[in-house]
RNA sequence: AAGGGCUUGGAGGUGGCCGCUCGGGAGUAAAAUCCUUAGAGAGGAAAGUCCGGGCUUCAUAAGGUUCCGUAACGGAUAACGUCCGUCGUCUCGCCUAUGGCGGGAUAGGAAUAGUGCCACAGAGACGAGUCCUGUCCAGAAAUGGGCGGGGGUGAAACGAGGUAAACUCUACGGGAAGCAAGAGCAAAUAUGUUCCGCAUAUAAGGCUAAACCUGGCCGAUGUUUGCACGCAUCAUUUCCUCAUGAGGUGGUGCGUUCUUGGCGGAACGGGUAGCUCGCAAAGAGCUUCGCAGUAAUGUGUAAGCCAAGAUGAAUGGCCAUCCGACGCUUGUAAAGGCGUUGAACAGAACCCGGCUUAUUCCAAGCCCCGAUAU
RNA sequence: GCAGGAGUAGCUCAGUGGUAGAGCGUCACGUUGCCAACGUGAAAGUCGCGAGUUCGACCCUCGUCUCCUGCU
């Protein structure tokens, strides 16, 4: 039973910068994925208020953490940031599931 | 019945698997981490931030002039720009029609304090004047003046005109900031640069919170070294001059100026930006009933109900089933089968009372309309 | 959480309550062998939206939507 705890989260401001500096970045139509290295598998999410309303916010964010949590193994060793970009807000959990899913699996 | 208006309630149920936050237990210096059979976990608008409060802090918040807000009357309330009632005005409908009844709307003080504005049209827009006409007076006439009447224009035509969501006047009200309030702990860096001030109730500077003035208030509770000068005092056995003391000299203290340091402040620059409390069960709480009131609402030895608390920010995902809705379909019918879907607007961030805006479906009640559908 | 500002032609902006404007751009015509430049002319606006006040609203008032900015 794979559990979400909050070390695997990115929550400083400084790590967020440190992710956005670096230089692996992944492209899709709607989101985009930084990655910089650390010692433990981490995630942070980021949605600015371009991408929709609070609760359509929220509720990408779940289905990623969701995502996360159940396909660990897919992600790298170190800090994962996932950014939501205009459209992400129009796509249903599926949709972003799957999209999730060909983002990081462009990093192999 | 349809239609219109208003009010209230609900926002799928049950079960399974996985997960999150709080709470509980274990663990730890504190965390991390683990367990949790039982417990709690978004809204009517959580939204906009348009009003009003609670709460907290502030150098007490005074007077004046501006400024801002409110505006029929009465009531409710912790308070309000909210709510209730009554009156007035506007508007729609009906009728037994100079009126009555019903629905809806209403920022609704003052135009007899003063100022401004009133395009076009019109003779003329509040100053005055004269387009047509009657009559009187002056004049030879043209014409001029007085008084009265009229059509037309226009929202309004001389009438104490209209306009105050124009200035204004009147009455009443207005301390400010906001949980990023505020309290504690920890961490970090540079006693950095420039400038101003250093005292007996004051400076530099700041506050008095929309602005200005007056007044008031807050603001360092004081000092190291060196040099020079002045004053006081001590020593003079030891150095010098005169001689029972004075001067020089030396020590100590004080004062003044300057230098450095310190303290207070302004601007710039550098660093940190974590944790705990505030802050989570209970109060201006809600419902029912009784009583008071037309009502808003108040009230009670009455009865019942109530437990979210995150902080890169929890409240979720998948499945089954029941229920509801919709579609397709079998069937004469009753009744099934299959599929889709759980809706719209939308996510607590210190807490309440309102207002406004967004919005789907279901349920319940009340009012209006009164046979236009069957 | 608090505070402030903007919205007018495709773009950038003017606009005392009384007929909505300028520059750039667009289109047409002229000029040229063709283009640019130049000249002449034209089109293009629910003044973000909805109410109200007024005889009359881009302008005043209220509500609302969108965008932008600042504050420890």
């Amino acid at each position: 039973m794979p559990k979400f705890l909050k070390s695997e989260k990115v929550l400083k401001k400084s790590d967020f910068a440190l992710a956005y500096k670096a230089q692996e970045k992944y492209f899709t139509k709607n989101f985009f994925m930084a990655f910089s290295g650390g010692d433990k598998r981490r995630i942070g999410i980021t949605v600015s208020c371009k991408v929709g309303k609070a609760f359509v916010r929220n509720r990408i964010k779940r289905v990623i953490r969701e995502f996360f949590r159940l396909n660990k193994e897919l992600f790298f060793i170190g800090d994962t940031v996932i950014t939501a970009r205009t459209g992400a807000g129009l796509l249903d959990n599926a949709e972003i599931r799957s999209e999730i899913q060909a983002l990081v699996q462009k990093k192999r």
